[in-house]
DNA sequence: AGCGTCACCCGGACGC
DNA sequence: TGCGTCCGGGTGACGC
C-alpha cells in the first residue's frame, strides 16, 4: 500500500573508519534543532498557530498515553501553540493538553507541504487545516507519544537541562557526590541529567578528559567543572552544527564530521595521537582516547 | 536503597 | 537466499 520513494542515503556510515551499520537516537542538539525547525517554519509555515484536522495512525504501539481511541479523538481539532524542547522529548503545547514526542532510536519529525509523497517509514500522520502534514516516522518503531494534561508526569522524573544557566558547576556536583556511578551510564540516565544520549556522553567526556569509567564520586571540584564545562561544550558544538546526521533520516546537521572520539575508534586522538579505544560500558559503545582521559582510579 | 546487568522492543546491514 | 548477530534508548526484572 505505501510506495517507498525515499531516496537511498548517502553513505555517511563509514565517515570515520568505524563502520556505523546501526542508527542510533537523536540527543538534545538533534531534538533541539527539530524543535526551532518546526516552531520557526522553513520551507513550511510555522507549527504553532496550525491546527490538527485529523491523524492517522500506522503503528498504534507509538501511542504511548492515553489509549489509541482517546488519543484520536482528543487530539481533534487541536491548536498548537507552542512547540519547546525538554531533554530528548518534544513538547508541543496545545490550546488543551500538552503533546510529547520522544523520537527514540530512528524516529523525526517533517513539516511537509500538500501533496508531498509518502515515505516509506511514515507512521503517525497530523493533517493540518491548510493541508501541510506533520509526519513522524520512525523506522524502528521505538518513538512514543503522549498526549497528557500535565506533562510533569513524564518530564517530572527528568533530571536538570544542561543549558539552563540554573544547572552550575555546584548543582552538578552536589548530584556526582550523592552517587556512586560510573561516569558514562550515570551521564546518560535522563534523570541524572537531561539530554545526553551515547554521542555527546562520549564527547563530553573528552573535553573534560575523564575516563568513562570514572566514579562519580571520585572527581574533585577541578574535575567536575571540566565535566560540566565539557558537558556543555559538546552540546554547544552539535547545536552550532544543528545537530549530527548519522541517522536514517538525514536531518541537515552536520556535527558527525567533528567528532572527536565518537565513532573514531582506532583513528589518532587529535589532541595527542592516540589511537582512539572503544570498549563497552553498561552495554553501550564507549569511545574515548586512553591518554587524555587516562586515569580511571576507581 | 543503590547499583549493575540483562532481555526486550525493532529492523537494516553485515558475515558466513 | 537465508539465517544469526549486532546496535541503539529506555524500561522493567532480577540479583547482589
Amino acid at each position: 500500500m505505501l510506495v517507498d520513494l525515499t531516496p537511498p542515503l548517502p553513505s555517511i556510515y563509514s565517515l570515520h573508519g568505524e563502520l556505523y551499520n546501526h542508527p542510533h537516537m537523536p540527543e538534545l542538539p538533534e531534538v533541539e534543532t527539530i524543535a526551532q525547525t518546526l516552531r520557526r517554519g522553513n520551507d513550511s509555515p510555522p507549527l504553532p498557530g496550525q491546527r490538527i484536522k485529523r491523524v492517522t495512525i500506522r503503528w498504534p504501539r507509538h501511542i504511548a498515553m492515553p489509549s489509541v481511541t482517546t488519543f484520536r479523538r482528543r487530539i481533534r481539532d487541536r491548536l498548537f501553540s507552542e512547540v519547546n524542547r525538554r531533554g530528548k522529548y518534544l513538547v508541543f503545547a496545545l490550546d488543551r493538553g500538552t503533546m510529547l514526542i520522544h523520537l527514540r532510536m530512528s524516529g523525526d519529525l517533517v513539516l511537509v507541504p500538500p501533496d508531498t509523497p509518502a515515505g516509506r517509514y511514515d507512521r503517525t500522520v497530523f493533517y493540518l487545516e491548510d493541508d501541510h502534514e506533520l509526519r513522524f516516522s520512525d523506522a524502528r518503531k521505538f518513538g512514543k507519544i503522549f498526549l497528557l494534561d500535565d506533562p510533569d508526569i513524564v518530564l517530572g522524573k527528568l533530571g536538570p537541562e544542561p543549558l539552563d544557566a540554573s544547572f552550575t558547576p555546584l548543582i552538578l556536583a552536589s548530584r556526582l557526590l550523592k552517587r556512586r556511578r560510573i561516569l558514562k551510564p550515570l551521564l546518560m540516565d535522563q534523570t541524572f541529567i537531561a539530554g545526553l544520549g551515547n554521542i555527546y556522553t562520549d564527547e563530553a567526556l573528552y573535553h573534560a578528559r575523564l575516563h568513562p569509567l570514572r566514579r562519580s564520586d571520585s572527581l574533585d571540584m577541578n574535575e567536575i567543572t571540566a565535566l560540566w564545562q565539557g558537558i556543555r561544550d559538546a552540546l554547544t558544538l552539535g547545536l552550532r552544527h544543528s545537530g549530527a546526521s548519522i541517522d536514517w533520516v538525514y536531518r541537515g546537521g552536520d556535527f558527525q564530521h567533528h567528532f572527536r572520539v565518537y565513532g573514531r575508534s582506532g583513528e589518532p586522538c587529535l589532541k595527542c595521537g592516540t589511537s582512539i579505544e572503544r570498549i563497552i560500558v553498561g552495554q553501550r559503545g564507549t569511545h574515548f582516547c586512553p591518554t587524555c582521559q587516562g586515569e580511571v582510579n576507581v
